[in-house]
DNA sequence: TAAAATAGTGTTATAAGTACACTAATAATG
DNA sequence: CATTATTAGTGTACTTATAACACTATTTTA
């Protein structure tokens, strides 16, 4: 990029604002959930819109990211990767925007979530039912952001982020279900997670209570040792296309 | 981002400046080989960097990438991917820039690539001997950068946009061995290939004359049907971690 | 006490991946 | 001109992964 600034002065030149847009996904009554927010102005007035802001000139775009997810949740220390930069010429009718969206999973248990309960304008949507319209290109980020949690799934313990501390086995089936958007084989998946061998029975002291209609069920956390292992390992399957863009 | 633009006079606040660094692959004598520039002002003066510049208003950031690329090489209708957009405080001491990273695969038969031979500014390298020190985070971007192609290489097509219209199969074995750093097998390369559907024999006409010392090899093309199909999956291997970012 | 519901295990057929031995056709060499 | 080296290409057997599904286990509800 740098070999030709030097030949230019750059304050010369009129500059693209930039953004951050975060899809932030968690888990609510089992199933997958995004926040967002509903505009109330010109453009698109009254449309749901992915939560962001402008990047500051003094923060990196991870830390913009951050600022702005806690802002909207009051969240902090989630997963959080960045998805796709967009930047088309007419996306935003007042200016040109180009905008760097990010991924963050918030836990389940996360009770910090300020929004969604009181404030008419910040709700968590199922994204089984998302709003017809969406702001801008939202639909597009959105869309694209669920594709690459889906993906991602098949490969990396992210399914994790989204779990209390404490979970289940099949707890943890029915999160790949909603994301992968299928059913699962039961005996197949409790191989697979058992030979994973990235679990360990959650002590009996602290179990929570469950009502549950059936056998109970065991309960389960990530092992310590394995846990910041970001890059494990967990394969659900093997064949699938799409991956990242 | 955009639910709190309006709240602020745009114009008033400080942008960074953006750009697209493009890294452009080719095969060059069987090896995998980018495109480099060398600075002559200050910073980082003498020191190799990644093609790239500004955005321009009017123009999206894949069009700022295809701009950038045809400046460079002369090349246009390139396989071009988003890479990922870097974005840290410090990473150029002049001004806070936001780049917006593409990779380009450009074809190892298009003679129009202007550069390498004259101009002692820009050349290529082979990734296996790259400059020891890059300007600004380059460094990290072309690593970045042959990771991604590297993982991609596994579940598409992506190879065939480096090889000529024809060629064999045992080349193009050599470029996933290239690219993928390891040796892999004769045999399962040949039946997966095979598999896979997706070449016919070149016809004998048009057959270039080939040198080789042992048994004369078959030349293939990409079937026309599916060289589209951008997403088609040819997947070598199954077992990967790394992937996209 | 039987039925329904949820949890969890085992088994088997098929497909995919790996390793490696084999045949084929040419150029270089003595 | 025969032999060897070299590259191209095929076949096969072993191992591992996956998918389908039948089975057992422990609870609540009727």
């Amino acid at each position: 990029m740098q070999e030709h600034a030097e030949r230019y002065d750059v304050t010369r030149y009129e500059r693209p604002s930039v953004t951050v847009d975060v899809v932030i996904f968690t888990l609510i009554h089992q199933e997958l959930q995004v926040l967002l927010v509903q505009r109330r102005n010109w453009p698109f007035e009254g449309c749901w819109a992915i939560p962001g802001g402008f990047v500051n000139m003094d923060e990196s775009l991870e830390w913009a990211a951050r600022r702005e997810l806690e802002e909207e949740t009051g969240v902090r220390d989630v997963y959080l990767e960045q998805l796709y930069t967009f930047g088309d010429v007419g996306r935003d009718p007042r200016t040109r925007v180009i905008s760097v969206a990010y991924i963050a999973l918030v836990r389940a248990d996360v009770q910090q979530i300020r929004v969604s309960e009181e404030s008419h304008d910040v709700r968590w949507f199922p994204v089984r039912t998302l709003p017809e319209r969406l702001a801008f290109d939202h639909a597009q980020i959105l869309a694209y952001a669920i594709g690459r949690l889906r993906s991602k799934l098949e490969y990396t313990t992210l399914a994790f982020q989204l779990l209390p501390e404490q979970f289940s086995i099949p707890e943890l089936k029915h999160i790949y279900e909603q994301i992968l958007g299928e059913r699962l084989d039961k005996g197949n998946f409790y191989r697979k997670i058992k030979e994973a061998d990235l679990l360990e029975e959650a002590p009996m002291m602290v179990r929570e209570e469950r009502k549950t209609r059936g056998r109970p069920t065991q309960l389960w956390r990530v092992r310590r040792d394995r846990a910041l292992e970001k890059q494990f390992v967990f394969r659900w399957r093997e064949d699938r296309l799409e991956r990242d863009g």
